[in-house]
DNA sequence: CTGTTAGCGCTTTCAG
DNA sequence: CTGAAAGCGCTAACAG
């Protein structure tokens, strides 16, 4: 952490030039680690920077190479509580990890509506703040995304986007993570199984409601519009969601949450309305927050990679930027059943 | 989201003016709201603008203003999880409230180690990538802070400094919460009360302890090694310090967690351990995070207002950038016992 | 291997 | 009220 230059004025390459007696691109070309200068002439350079205490100004270069090396990543925060959710939190861990290992910066945007994200997000890539985005959700329609593609902004998209557009995308098989949850339930002796969901414009709501619907068709069980509730991802929305479900007359023995903030909200109902996880009710919930393990009882939950995902979308995107395009456009990530306390058998 | 231009090459303020038949200091000055301009002309203009599609180049911009109206974030995160911490998510949540309503971007730094942390957050500034930066936490002692005062760079901490450095910072009277919680706990009847805390190097672990022994003394209550335990702010640590508690011979009968995340880990021992909360234990955590009231029993807590905090350092940020420096260089929030159902009375 | 010459796209004196 | 000129600090041909 040695300084020298004491808070006022900055050094410029020009002043290390100058000092160093030799000219600005030389200067420039020790900065970029250029081969082509002799050991000796490096040497100077470098001692010149030191002595200076220089530091050469992104901004400035950002200009002329037109890269800022900087990620912009957006959060669609229809509830405000993005950053506060274990799942975005951690895919947005994972981006950072990766932004960082490869000299990436990482703006971050927030707003109140979808309709402010977009336009924050456009303005970023606009303005040139950032050389490309990471969009941490997706919806459907979704019109952020069709004018990034009709600006041909460069941009990877957490979770599924219309198979007619070019974009890149990661994501796991929510139809089949849905389907594994009911799967495991109907396995458990489960015929009457209740659904919160998330809000129903995102995607990843709508193939989890899909691999729900389909899985329970072909079991045979019974898919029933009063035993299925949609609202934020939020515990509260589960809460309310599952006071709804289990005080009807005829009420699911278990519940598919799509989230496990949802499930912690749908467990806490039962438990106030003195029905007994899992033997009166039972829930399972999907990510794998680190909090499912300390609810009682854990809550089983359908792992989904959240740090995985990230990573893979700041990788992607990075390659994208360089100009190696990656050899395939998607990357699917496997998601896996976590059995804890939180699901049983049927009861009689 | 109207759009013009069509992915390709950006439009310059140049051709703007070109197009519009006046200066490219006039677009400028058009583009600032400045007055000294007709009506006509900026008119004109405007009409040019949107027709070609324009939008300012904020890298070109940043270089002469010599601002990137970008605050940076450091994440102090010793354990590697300091996005999905609950108490950093809400106060980077509050960060990036004011920041965007103030027309601030948010760059994000982390990395693994304590000390790159500090050198990127350094280079973020020195590069002139942020205008200033707002630390998440504070240590004692902390290189990083006396190296931003050296180099007189803006910033502000969330958290507590050496009284000697002229530091902006906010915080909350940490001694105090923890008397808070100390005192609660022997009205309670408690006489043997532990203790579960952060990393020592935290001020917010060093202040917490302080408040935890002095207030037993007073109550001339035993303060013994053996039942404080410290460690990373994760669930598993409070895991692992609770059972080493729990488990000893002579073991206490309240915890005080320094963190709603640790006191769930302990929580989670105690259940293993056949020792129910709050009859055999009882445990107190702090911040208040939303997963405090899903635990079973809900959780006690001294509520310590992360959002608020995170927005008061940014406040504080942007007003020493703008140069209007605030009449007060330190804020203290209040804190406050939320008392829930992991507390109760001490056995016989 | 090194220097010279032009800018990147914008703002900002300074004249008019 | 408007324009001309001069950079902000750096990189990148193009010569030598």
């Amino acid at each position: 952490m040695a300084s020298v230059n004491g808070g006022g004025r900055r050094v410029t390459l020009r002043e290390v030039a100058r000092a160093a007696r030799v000219s600005p691109s030389t200067v420039s070309r020790a900065l970029a680690g250029n081969p082509r200068i002799s050991a000796a002439t490096r040497a100077r350079v470098q001692e010149a920077m030191e002595r200076l205490g220089y530091h050469p100004n992104a901004i400035a270069r950002s200009l002329v190479t037109r890269s800022s090396r900087t990620l912009g990543v957006v959060l669609y925060r229809p509830a405000d509580q993005a950053f506060s959710h274990p799942f975005f939190a951690e895919a947005l861990r994972g981006v950072a990890r990766v932004a960082q290992a490869e000299g990436y910066s990482l703006l971050v945007t927030t707003a109140d509506t979808y309709e402010a994200e977009a336009e924050q997000c456009l303005a970023m890539l606009r303005e040139r703040r950032a050389d490309g985005a990471v969009l941490l959700a997706s919806r459907n329609p979704d019109p952020l995304i069709d004018e990034l593609v009709r600006q041909r902004f460069p941009f990877v998209v957490l979770g599924r986007v219309d198979a007619n557009l070019a974009v890149y995308w990661v994501n796991n098989d929510n139809v089949q993570a849905a389907a594994l949850a009911v799967g495991y339930l109907a396995e458990l002796g489960h015929r009457r199984i209740g659904l919160i969901g998330g809000r129903r414009e995102l995607t990843v709501t709508q193939d989890r409601l899909e691999g729900f619907r389909l899985t329970l068709q072909e079991l045979g069980l019974e898919v029933r519009a009063e035993w299925m509730q949609f609202g934020e991802f939020s515990w509260e929305e589960g809460y309310r969601s599952g006071r709804t479900l289990l005080q009807s007359h005829d009420r699911p023995t278990a519940i598919v949450a799509m989230d496990d903030v949802l499930a912690a909200g749908a467990m806490r109902a039962a438990r106030e309305l003195d029905l007994r996880v899992p033997e009166d009710v039972s829930v399972i919930g999907f990510n794998d927050d680190p909090m499912a393990q300390l609810l009682s009882p854990p809550l089983t939950t359908v792992r989904i990679p959240a740090r995985e995902l990230g990573e893979a979308a700041a990788r992607q995107l990075i390659e994208r930027l360089s100009g190696r395009l990656p050899p395939v456009r998607h990357v699917i990530l496997p998601v896996q059943l976590v059995v804890r306390g939180s699901t049983g058998p049927a009861g009689p």
